[in-house]
DNA sequence: TCAATACTGGATGTATAGATCCAGTATCTC
DNA sequence: GAGATACTGGATCTATACATCCAGTATTGA
């Protein structure tokens, strides 16, 4: 509801936004491991909660945790061979509708043209998803001075 | 989080959702009020959660309550002139990623390529949401049998 | 005018996303 | 092997989206 409007429409939820930041500076040094204190601090995540977002990166074998001293994040792939479908679905899947919200059970699986639409939106953002990389987004083109410290070049 | 998958990727949120059901089932019957409990029941929405949403559509004009006996809610304006995008920022804005979210003030307004890219799936959804109408919404063109009760014939 | 209808708005309750804490365990380095 | 480092997993806490309740007010129609 938001009758205040402290809460507003978003694509992506915290957690997702979180999962992407942690990835993305993990791809930023894909060569060496980076512990969840540095993780957090690099992208402003709380420490104690950006260790439960990795546990389900881990989890879904995006990033793999190395225990002990100088132990910490990596990915487990080349940043080119992760998208971020996977790292969205990782911690929060993509749920097409499939059947009518209402819960009819009527005429089949065919959803009336309202949810049709919401429907074709997600698949929209899906489809956006499926086709970027983690290399994509550290990919600066235009070089335009990002705001975020993320974008450090990607190490051999 | 949701460990257990208990709730997924959504676009909407819930009160999204509702706001848009109850629009489409005043769109349905464009010339008759309906009151709050007759769009409860259709749009299976919670009665009383149902009622703050239309004071949320009814403050942006989107609806316009009639009190009294035979009173109701109905659309300020034709299906056609209501936009899903309207209809959306009545009860949670949609915001652009305007500024880094990790609140660093470097370099201008300029966004990373990850907040770049994120905020462009949001620029697409907000584009698919502008251009389609309550019309829209319920035209059926291809007479596929809807699964939820919204698409009556517009009546005259 | 009266009574029934129906919206309004504030207060309150509940469920879940987001965040924290800590004891336990694995791994590394010396 | 000892100690330090760092992830793991369960329990718990908080904030907020979602939902309910009710007294108050406006409107209708007889």
């Amino acid at each position: 509801m938001s009758t205040s409007y402290f809460w507003s429409f978003a694509v992506f939820s915290q957690t997702v936004e979180y999962a992407l930041r942690a990835l993305v500076a993990l791809a930023a040094e894909a060569n060496c491991p980076q512990t969840t204190r540095q993780l957090a601090k690099v992208t402003k995540v709380p420490g104690p909660y950006l260790s439960k977002v990795l546990q389900l990166l881990s989890k879904q074998k995006l990033v793999e945790p190395h225990r002990g001293v100088r132990g910490g994040f990596s990915l487990s792939r080349p940043p080119r061979q992760i998208t971020i479908l996977e790292a969205v679905n990782a911690v929060e899947p993509i749920e097409r509708i499939q059947v009518c919200p209402l819960g009819l059970k009527a005429h089949g699986k065919r959803l009336c043209p309202l949810h049709k639409k919401m429907d074709a939106a997600l698949a929209e953002v899906e489809r956006a998803f499926a086709s970027t990389t983690l290399a994509d987004v550290l990919a600066e083109p235009s070089a335009s001075v990002p705001l975020c410290p993320f974008p450090h070049a990607v190490r051999a």
